[in-house]
DNA sequence: ATGCCAACCTGC
DNA sequence: GCAGGT
DNA sequence: GCAT
């Protein structure tokens, strides 16, 4: 990409040009245009190409046809902006900005609805008195006055700069030849791995079944492919999933599973399916790589066989790239590396690479105590690639951590100035290795314990070989004189010892100390587990998030976290997830991570994030996010987008296409009704912008239940109405109350819980509890959607309305229980369309989620959270083969592979009922809604 | 180069 | 099918 | 953004 030409400080703020851009030049991101997926991916592939159609980016020269200059720039309506301001004030707590919306008109909140009432919103029917105000949605209620059709207000729309929508695709299939020699040097490596372990292996044949509950392949028959146990390799892998309780088939139809050499690809094994054998395999059996039963047992969990991870290459479904197999297949190269041997799971070091060409042969001690791993090859830098190693002790080279395309114009780099500063003392090396193995004595716990997550480790990296998880102690004995095998690629053999060598220790150490309990509980110590890698499984308190912690890392963690926050503001999904990843391993951390070579020695953090990670170390501040803060704050249109992305049922589009139509003050687009657009929603957003923008205490998020709850008691005792969202997290305020409504013995489909909200909704209404609906309950009643995926959604067919979602007002004679009363309004203006006195109504948003009884645990589950907690849990599900979602736990779901995801079964049910058994279905350790932070 | 990915719901 | 929401 |  051609470096920007600006500097930061010369930015001209006339220039009709949006934040995004700015960020993105600052950024040399090379974005992602290609998402081939479909789906809410394809959406987003669109809408990218449609900011970057906004942002009009003249440096990526190469695709668009004609640059356009600044100048063209849509200024279409500068009279717009005249008249009225919309202020954000920034400085109250919480983040929360408070509008304040003046206008130039002498009487703007006019006509004859209530003062402070917008015509055409939901605000101004409910003031109108409508007797059905809760139950109608918005839409339904504005549509006698629907707005008449314009122009489009995406003028911005027809100057196409021709986003290089999909530059130079069809190179692929060349490029994946070159991408499957690695690939195919991978898998011969790791078969002469498996080559050395041949003879060890031999005492296994005499086959013992792990423990019942342990076999997860009781139920699966494999048949492999080659289908015999000639290979070494091959021959212990189907031991060790003998040993799981697999049957090894010796014909394809018998098979639940076919196992796939790595080696080969699609067409090399099409035949061997059957008559099907091009049709996507359309009998039940699953074509897997061979990494998919290792990993299984290295997880100890069924996992989803459908995932990419476990594609035979070529396959079908998803056209993945074909490939003639990889003969070019390059020597084997050494593959030593592993250096570390003393990382802690707090520490827990990148794997490196696995073609690594390590030229360092460090003999390894021989010594059996654990403090003869001291040998210089736990340097860190030899767990890094070569590209990224660096002597961590000189700061100089830390400019090989710059992003190559920084612009040089950044003002001042901070980087730059804390590279070339001595900032890091000799003493205080970027691997801290050193000091914590010479704490770690032999007898004491923590000494193993760093031994055996250096094993982890190097089960992390060469999993494809099979590893002895509960072999006997004979077998150990006998392995350690067998370690070295000269027989096959020569050039690695020494690492190779090494490993094995390593290796050995820590079973040795392992059994010194757990004198060989069950062996496989040895295992499950090993092994970290699955379900540990997601965010659901650890800990996260609202407390582990606030300042009060005692993170290590907590000023570095907080200050990503506003990138991160900036970032989900643009809806830059994959950086906003690789931001949370990082922060994750980050938090996980025990010491505080100072350099960026430290930094980039962990698991998802890359050179880029490593940087900035020194750079807060050291500085304590992070240039980037200052430019950024200072930009969405000082530049017109960045802040009239941001003032735009506060009104509730606006998003990026929508408030890109605004500013770029001019707007930049909430009364613009009051103002320009015909251009605006507003959604009924939209304006209930701008004209409660401040109420729903506004935090609840949870004192008054009590005070509001409790009267919805005891209102509820009235219509039915039946119904249970529980408080979930972040109020059952124990949020100290939360955004919204979330309700959830159930009733033992109701179904899905029949109407009661919809009976019970409406007569609800009517009663709270008749309190005083003014409000609207956002969103009603639509069911799927009308047959307007039938397409097979829809069908598949409203799996809670019928009139299952399920959602209701709108605002309540908390009525002021409940308002006036609450012991500190929410501020009796401040200024007491009876014209300012409060109620009278002093009370301030405030529209605080409400959701109810109706619920049968045999889903109330993961109606729970989900409206409990949070997000990414949810999030976290799901995606665990899916790769255990299941399928979480609010209605419960599937077992057997299949989503397809393919871009499209269809849902190809929708599995079965496993458990709805009850909260704390989807837990332990999925492995998960039960948390307390207070510990669903994340 | 390309994958990464939660699973749904309503409004328009 | 997109936008916005939980 | 990171990892492969
Ligand atoms: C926003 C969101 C919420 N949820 C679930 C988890 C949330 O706890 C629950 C309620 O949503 P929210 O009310 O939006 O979130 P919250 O209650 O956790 O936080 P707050 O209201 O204080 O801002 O819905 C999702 O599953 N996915 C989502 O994207
Ligand atoms: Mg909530």
């Amino acid at each position: 990409m051609s470096s920007p030409t600006f500097t930061a400080n010369t930015i001209d703020f006339d220039e009709k040009v949006n934040l995004f851009r700015r960020l993105d030049a600052l950024d040399d991101a090379s974005d992602e245009d290609d998402d081939l997926e479909k789906g809410l991916w394809e959406r987003e592939r669109k809408r990218k190409a449609k900011c970057r159609a906004f942002t009009r980016r003249v440096d990526c020269a190469p695709y668009q046809s004609a640059p356009r200059t600044p100048g063209t720039v849509p200024t279409s309506s500068k009279n717009t902006t005249t008249g009225s301001k919309a202020v954000i004030d920034l400085t109250s707590d919480e983040a929360d900005p408070v509008v304040i919306l003046r206008t130039a008109s002498p009487s703007p909140r006019r006509n004859q609805t209530a003062p402070g009432v917008i015509e055409n919103t939901p605000l101004s029917a409910l003031s109108k008195r409508h007797p059905d105000i809760l139950h109608r949605t918005a839409s339904e209620r504005a549509a006698a006055t629907a707005a008449a059709a314009d122009d489009s207000f995406m003028v911005i729309k027809e100057t196409p700069i021709r986003v290089p929508d999909t530059p130079a695709r069809e190179s692929t299939v060349h490029t994946s030849i070159i991408i499957d020699s690695s690939s195919v040097s991978a898998a011969a490596s790791a078969s002469s791995n498996m080559a050395k372990k041949r003879k060890r292996g031999s005492s296994a044949e005499t086959l013992k079944l792990a423990p019942k509950a342990e076999r997860i392949f009781d139920t699966f028959s494999f048949f492999y492919i080659p289908n015999d146990d000639i290979h070494p390799a091959r021959r212990i892998r189907i031991a060790k999933a003998k040993e799981y309780g697999v049957r090894w088939v010796r014909k394809v139809e018998e098979a639940t599973h076919v196992v796939v050499d790595k080696n080969l690809v699609w067409k090399d094994i099409a035949g061997m399916l059957g008559h099907d054998g091009q049709d996507g395999g359309g009998t039940d059996v699953v074509v897997v790589t061979e990494d998919y039963p290792v990993d299984c047992i290295r997880y100890k969990t069924t996992l989803n066989p459908r995932q990419k991870l476990y594609e035979v290459k070529g396959s079908p479904e998803r056209a993945a790239a074909p490939s003639t197999v990889g003969e070019k297949q390059k020597e084997v190269v050494n593959e030593k590396g592993l250096g570390k041997i003393v990382s802690r799971e707090d520490l827990q070091l990148k794997h490196p690479p696995r073609n690594q060409r390590s030229r360092l042969r460090d003999e390894p001690s021989q010594a059996t105590t654990p403090s003869s791993t001291q040998e210089p090859s736990s340097h860190p830098a030899r767990a890094l690639p070569p590209s990224r190693a660096r002597n961590p002790t000189y700061p100089s080279l830390q400019r090989h951590c710059t992003v190559p395309g920084r612009p040089a114009a950044l003002p001042t780099g901070a980087g730059e100035r804390t590279m070339s500063s001595p900032v890091r003392s000799p003493s205080s090396p970027s691997f801290p290795s050193p000091t914590r193995r010479l704490a770690s004595g032999k007898g004491t716990g923590k000494g193993p314990e760093d031994e055996l997550s250096s094993y982890i480790s190097m089960m992390q990296q060469y999993k494809d070989l099979p590893l002895d998880h509960y072999s006997s102690s004979d077998d150990d004995a006998k392995s350690t004189i067998t370690q070295d095998d000269p027989l096959d690629s020569s050039e690695h053999e020494l690492s190779e010892g090494e490993r094995e060598l390593k290796r050995q220790k820590v079973i040795k150490l392992t059994k010194n100390k757990s004198s060989s309990t069950s062996s496989m509980a040895q295992n499950s110590n090993l092994a970290a587990r699955f379900e540990d890698r997601f965010s659901c499984s650890r800990g996260g308190t609202k407390e582990s998030k606030s300042s009060t912690s005692n993170n290590p890392n907590h000023n570095t963690i907080e200050i990503l976290q506003k990138m991160l926050d900036y970032y989900t503001r643009t809806s830059d999904h994959w950086r906003t997830y690789a931001y949370r990843r990082a922060i994750s391993t980050l938090r996980q951390q025990s010491i505080p991570i100072l350099t960026s070579s430290q930094a980039l020695s962990l698991p998802n953090i890359g050179v880029r994030l490593a940087d900035k990670i020194q750079e807060i170390a050291t500085t304590s501040r992070l240039q980037k996010l200052d430019y950024v803060t200072n930009q969405s704050s000082t530049d017109p249109v960045d802040r009239a987008t941001q003032l735009f992305l506060g009104i509730y049922g606006v998003g990026l589009p929508t408030a890109q296409g605004w500013t770029s139509l001019g707007f930049r003050t909430l009364t613009d687009l009051l103002q320009n009704p015909e251009k605006a657009r507003l959604t009924p929603n939209q304006k209930l957003g701008i004209e409660r912008y401040s109420d729903l923008n506004t935090r609840i205490p949870r004192r008054e998020v009590s005070a509001l239940a409790n009267w919805v709850v005891g209102v509820g008691k009235r219509v039915d005792p039946s119904v249970k109405i529980i408080v979930g969202g972040s109020y059952r997290r124990g949020a100290k305020s939360s955004g919204d109350v979330d309700f959830i409504v159930t009733k033992e013995g109701t179904r899905e489909g029949d109407g009661k819980l919809v009976m019970f909200l409406e007569e609800l909704l009517a009663r709270l209404e008749g309190e005083g509890g003014m409000g609207c609906a956002l969103a009603s309950l639509r069911g799927n009643v009308d047959g307007k959607r039938g397409t097979n995926k829809q069908r598949w959604k409203g799996s809670n067919s019928g009139t299952d309305g399920s959602k209701w979602h709108g605002c309540l007002v908390l009525p002021e004679h409940i308002a006036n229980t609450i012991s500190p009363p929410p501020e009796q309004s401040a200024v007491a203006t009876p014209s300012d369309g409060r109620t009278s006195r002093g009370y301030n109504p405030v529209f605080r948003r409400v959701d109810f989620l109706l619920v049968p009884s045999a889903q109330l645990g993961a109606a729970l589950l989900y409206f409990t959270g949070n997000d990414i907690f949810n999030r976290s849990m799901r995606l665990l599900a899916s790769k255990k083969g299941m399928r979480l979602n609010q209605r419960g736990l599937y077992k057997g779901a299949l989503r397809g592979p393919g871009p499209g995801r269809e849902n190809i079964a929708e599995g079965e049910p496993v458990e709805g009922r009850d909260e704390r058994r989807i837990f332990e279905v999925l492995g998960v350790g039960w948390r307390e809604p207070e510990d669903r932070w994340c």
